[in-house]
DNA sequence: TGGCTCTACTGTACCGGTACAGACAATCCG
DNA sequence: CGGATTGTCTGTACCGGTACAGTAGAGCCA
């Protein structure tokens, strides 16, 4: 059929003759077939399905294949083929740099590395366009973990349309999505109640976080547009409204404006005795600041950070903090989506069971940078 | 050709009829450009390169394709007839959970990740192989850099007999290979240094992180291997020997071993009074580890941490550390990764540039842990 | 009006595999 | 000893695109 000789073979390349024409050419399948003489199915069969050809030969396909620098199937062919690609995707919608900085998204990402390694899936890591290229769109993948993006992102919208399976987290998922949650709400409840219990009545709520890059303020709008803002904002509601708190909020990441940020903390008629912040990151700014004007922590300011980041407790004062299983979020991430992708791959019709979501617990973690108000 | 005629058309799915029998068939280019009317090959340019046909038909073939739930050329497909897929990998030995318990690794993939944004290329995990599936070989790539890996590592060697265009990051890379790396020995002969001429006569050398799974330390053997600990050691050794000093080395991670590093450190006939650390967050453990058993730092013990990681200048007293630009270590991996890439494709034959290695600065950064020793 | 260049679209030939249904011999079983 | 099984290997038909070399008609110019 082919009427070409192999010459040569040195690496991946491997010299052959066309009607006495020398050209190069990419060693494949059928490169290793007809030097050995057997069919390339049996050479695919010899890497991929060991069971399906005598140990005798198959030693002898391998070592052709080597000999010839023949790696093994090229996985996007095989992709194509098998259709599914052995990577599942993470969407960050913040910019993958921030993603990075930020303690929390870095040990989830861990996490669900690590619930994924037993299965060989490779994670790889989407953000949102930039210019022609839709990460979303354009990378092929088998599923995907859609992280506390905004709602309304349109690399969410690729991945719903291509139809792959999706796990949300941190997020409201659309109909028929799975999705891991933490009850966020609750936890921000018991961190306010514990305010209060305290004897705190004037309470500040901390926005925006140092992590945004300098003069780039989320507006309030999009930070609503979180769920989890939202949800931390209800939950310290839920407590401090029924005890006829009225909390003063603010949006200014204070390490940055820090001077600013404590001259209207103290200047106010009624400082508050207290601030809930929306991340232990922006508790530590607190800290650096109260430092800064000589503002003792916990005497004249209770400070409450969230997230129980690794640091929350070797700071000083050690974070009172509402701390969240992140392993636990990530490692369901990732079961889920596993467990969808099998289904995808079993299910004749849609025999699906119902879209499991997860709610993980929160756990107020108190330390010492709490107490009772000086009064 | 095909005797088939489209029914119905319902997300990506389009219900077909063969020769009177109903089946479910995926939306492909064909299935447009039979409905509009077209080539296969004309809807495959209004998707890829508008250029090649009039914006009229564009925007029919681009309704009907939407119509019809097709959502753009599939990755797979492409990747395979394009020959590039769109994303790059990074290999890490160290299992990924520990990797991003890692600040300095985790601030580099965030630096990669902004390095390779611009060019839309996605960034895949690779870990070391679990069972059947090793990443490094069966995950489709146009790349990858190699960060910070035990040498000899199958991951690495699956990776250069693909022959995938590969970057090594702190790390000697093998013949041809581009290299990014910090120069580490100067970085800890410059800490060594800032030791020496505070008049310390006897310095503790601290190796093994506190990052390390709990009972799995490092043996010496594997913590040599490594480039990064080799350079630093060297560093180290090239100015206190000059200087006459023999430093103990100590390879516990201390928190854990707390006391009983603590006594180790002070029963000794001559304890040091200075601690070299291989990261700063040995450093840390030193400094709770130090707290605990109520050393005073500086002036009891001198710390040196290594890698000015985040939180060393947030920790009391504030770490004297090496900083690396680990910014542009990232950044500079990836765009080097994108150039060999590039090269590769326009290359008709060897005329790449010389590979290049490029080796970054360190800057000794002096805070509070270090100061004169008593006599 | 002939020749030339464009623009817009088409046909063919891959890209490098895998699934699945044979085909053929050797072995097993009653 | 005939038929069923098992073990090996092969052929065909995709997987879903893209590259590139046409081809046909329209417009332009002399």
């Amino acid at each position: 059929m082919t009427s070409w000789v192999t010459v040569v073979a040195e690496g991946q390349r491997t010299l052959t003759e066309v009607d006495g024409e020398v050209t190069a050419a990419r060693v494949t399948l059928q490169t290793v077939a007809d030097r050995v003489g057997v069919s390339r199915m049996t050479v695919s069969n010899a890497f991929s399905r060991p069971d399906q050809l005598s140990p005798a030969l198959r030693a002898r396909i391998l070592a052709v294949a080597d000999e010839l620098g023949y790696v093994g199937p090229d996985p996007t062919a095989r992709a194509l083929a098998r259709g599914s690609t052995g990577a599942v995707g993470v969407l960050l919608t913040d910019s993958l740099e921030t993603a990075f900085t930020d303690p929390i998204a870095t040990r989830f990402l861990g996490a669900v590395a690590a619930g994924l390694h037993p299965t060989g899936l490779a994670l790889t890591l989407l953000t949102t366009a930039m210019g022609e290229v839709v990460p979303a769109k354009d990378i092929a993948l088998d599923g995907a973990i859609v992280y506390s993006c905004i709602p309304r992102s349109s690399s969410i919208d690729w991945l719903q349309r291509r139809r792959l399976p999706l796990v949300f987290v941190d997020q409201a998922p659309p109909d028929g999505y799975p999705s891991v949650t933490i009850d966020d709400r609750a936890g921000a409840a018991a961190a306010a109640r514990h305010l209060v219990e305290l004897g705190h009545r004037r309470v500040a709520l901390l926005a925006a976080s140092a992590i945004h890059p300098p003069g780039q303020l989320p507006d309030v709008a999009e930070l609503l547009d979180s769920h989890v803002t939202k949800e931390r904002l209800r939950g310290w509601l839920d407590e401090l409204e029924p005890a006829g708190i009225q909390p003063s909020i603010m949006i200014q990441p204070p390490y940055q404006a820090g001077p600013e940020w404590a001259r209207r903390l103290l200047d106010a008629d009624e400082p508050p005795t207290a601030v809930l912040c929306f991340s232990d990151i922006i508790a530590l700014d607190v800290l650096a600041v109260a430092r800064a004007v000589g503002l003792r922590i916990p005497e004249d300011l209770s400070v409450v950070g969230y997230d129980d980041a690794p640091f929350a407790s070797h700071v000083t004062p050690a974070l009172t903090t509402v701390a969240q299983d992140v392993d636990a979020k990530g490692r369901t991430a990732a079961a889920l989506l596993v467990d969808e992708i099998a289904a995808r791959r079993g299910a004749s019709r849609d025999d699906a069971a119902p879209a499991r979501d997860v709610t993980l617990p929160t756990r107020l973690v108190v330390r010492a940078s709490t107490a009772p108000p000086r009064t």
